[in-house]
DNA sequence: CAGCACTCATGACATCTGTCATGACTGACC
DNA sequence: GGTCAGTCATGACAGATGTCATGAGTGCTG
């Protein structure tokens, strides 16, 4: 019986998850937790042997909670799940040891198997996401220019920006202005836009 | 029997939803589609007692869906599920007809509940989005105000943009000005981000 | 038919944005 | 200790953006 602990900030899809794993007789879903705070601590509570976390979550989303869950040194396999599957964050998640990567665009039929995979100490990545990873862009920007292109996401001015980040407004626009000539686009909310499709953000 | 056909593009939370539906004795998914155009044609071939379909498809979305299962006079009700609960949406829904609209934040114990009640000829709404959207603004953005700001969404210069609207720049700056002050805010992307947030575009 | 709202456009102008140059400072590395 | 990359900043400047005024055309409504 493979012991999971699942968490998702919609109930609806959490609760239809459990719905699918718990018609696995060798899957129990033992624990279910709405953000990423609750998710470790269920995890630290119920030693699951697999967690299942969903990308995009309220606090720590599923990346971080899966760090505190390393932190914890658990052992405690983690598989996240994700909606948009950023290159980006496939290598931090992987980075980060989670063993297994699950795009919402996967065969409803195909989960189990991914569980059990990883649950017998294997690892799985979506195909497609693996080969865009590999060709994907090395982050060519700095963290102060990642930073600025994080606030830049909100739409706001270089001024209001330059308020948020604590510097000034000319240091703000060379920032911007260098990640746009690394990115090859011509305004900062492009350079935001192509940061976060990229996972870098 | 409750005979449902289902809509989502993300083949996982398709499969988890059908799990979850079929766990009721009266409730049965009789189809599945991944995009709005599959999801019309089977809805017209099974002659559901139910529609339910995520909001966000490719192709049409759940809303044009159920715009055209409305136009094809099947009478089949239309329960509308999605990941953003904007007010507009949830407006422009219920003059389409939509008998239930469904944030994913709802509980999964009660989706079978809402759709036995929408079944039997009642509207499910969820009460915070009512009320979210019985206090929103009315949209006061003119039809060509909008379309640009759902252009000016993508970031690109506003010399971008009126090439992709087929308008004279200063025509461009005049509607996104018009409609930045009829909003209150300073950019265009701020502008393009509250319309997106309250639904209307 | 007049008034109104919307669409489209031009023009003037102030301000914002992006580019470029430059330089000071810091910490890491050889 | 020198070099390098990153951080932060100032200043100059050209072009983009946003504001405002204005006007022509269209369709709808009372």
């Amino acid at each position: 019986m493979i012991r999971i602990v699942l968490a998702d900030d919609e109930d609806l899809i959490r609760g239809a998850l459990a719905a699918l794993l718990n018609l696995e007789s060798d899957i129990e879903v033992v624990a279910q937790a709405d953000d990423g705070v609750a998710a470790v601590r269920l995890a630290q509570e119920h030693r699951p042997d697999l967690a299942v976390f969903d990308l995009e979550m309220p606090g720590w989303d599923g990346l971080a909670a899966a760090h505190q869950l390393r932190t914890a040194e658990l052992g405690i396999p983690v598989v996240l799940v994700t909606r948009h599957a950023r290159p980006g964050v496939l290598k931090r998640a992987l980075t980060e040891g989670v063993r297994g990567f699950v795009p919402k665009t996967t065969p409803a039929s195909k989960l189990a198997e991914i569980l059990r995979d990883v649950h017998a100490g294997g690892r799985y990545v979506d195909p497609e996401i693996a080969a865009s990873a590999l060709t994907a862009a090395n982050c060519p920007l700095t963290a102060r220019e990642l930073e600025l292109l994080r606030i830049a996401q909100h739409g706001g001015t270089i001024n209001s920006i330059a308020e948020q980040a604590h510097l000034a407004t000319g240091t703000v626009r060379n920032y911007l202005s260098s990640a746009m000539t690394k990115l090859g686009v011509q305004t900062r909310h492009e350079a935001a836009r192509r940061a976060w499709e990229e996972g870098w953000i």
